[in-house]
DNA sequence: CCGATCTTTCTACGGTGCGTAGAATGATGC
DNA sequence: GCATCATTCTACGCACCGTAGAAAGATCGG
């Protein structure tokens, strides 16, 4: 996945804080610092839907785009990305554990233990 | 930490096979199909130093350039920057961990134990 | 110490991606 | 149907990357 620019970003931001769906003018104004012209809230946003993180339906004249996932979820693809360029994932990951922080840690192990425990649930029953 | 561009990325797996560091010479010659000019590799390590993905020391009239960190080390900073992008981290973590492959979940669990096992052993004695 | 040779640094150019937005085109509301 | 609003097309400057020649610097051998 390509990197985001800083105006593309902040538009991702954006739509992620948003609790429903945004026309570009709705960006537009939440973004009152910048002053930007729609057509630029446009491009970018054609931009981010060319790389699959943005989607967006038609309502009324305009378009309502809507991230394709949480910020949460993105961050996570771009974890496995990472990790994908190691030759040797267990030492990636072991390298990963070396740095993270001890509660994040524990958060961690409890995220995948849990994650394991409802596979092996989906499995059995 | 900016992208690396496709030779920057390629010269980097040449130093990270490596078993010693290179000179600009050895990696031409690592890389044959490509048909570079020796200047070529030279620019290309001069920016990964600027991004200090390697340092240089002076052999001869030659300089030797070696990783600042392994593949894997690497990549596990790479995943703390994704980490780093999410608002919630927690759930970034449970979405990373929901995306695992179960014999990796169980891996890194196993890393997360023996990494906090060795902090709270260096801390304990 | 000097020259030949090798390496590095400086400079540069084309391609691509991003920030930015005007002009032209398209869709809708009334 | 027409005014209005949104979108698409086109474009420009900047930064980064692949690429490498020209110029400058360092070293080895005599």
């Amino acid at each position: 996945m390509a990197r985001l620019g800083e105006l593309e970003r902040a538009v991702m931001e954006v739509l992620w804080s948003a609790p429903d769906s945004c026309t570009a003018r709705d960006i537009v104004a939440a973004l009152p610092d910048r002053d930007l012209a729609a057509t630029t809230v446009l491009t970018v946003l054609s931009r981010l839907e060319r790389k699959d993180l943005v989607a967006r339906d038609r309502d009324g004249r305009a378009h309502r785009y809507r991230p394709t996932a949480t910020r949460e979820q993105h961050a996570a693809t771009l974890m496995h990305e990472a990790l994908d360029t190691a030759e040797d994932r267990t030492a990636a990951l072991a390298s990963f554990a070396e740095q993270v922080s001890a509660g994040e840690a524990e958060q961690l192990a409890a995220s995948l233990v849990e994650a394991l425990r409802r596979r092996s649930g989906a499995r059995d029953g």
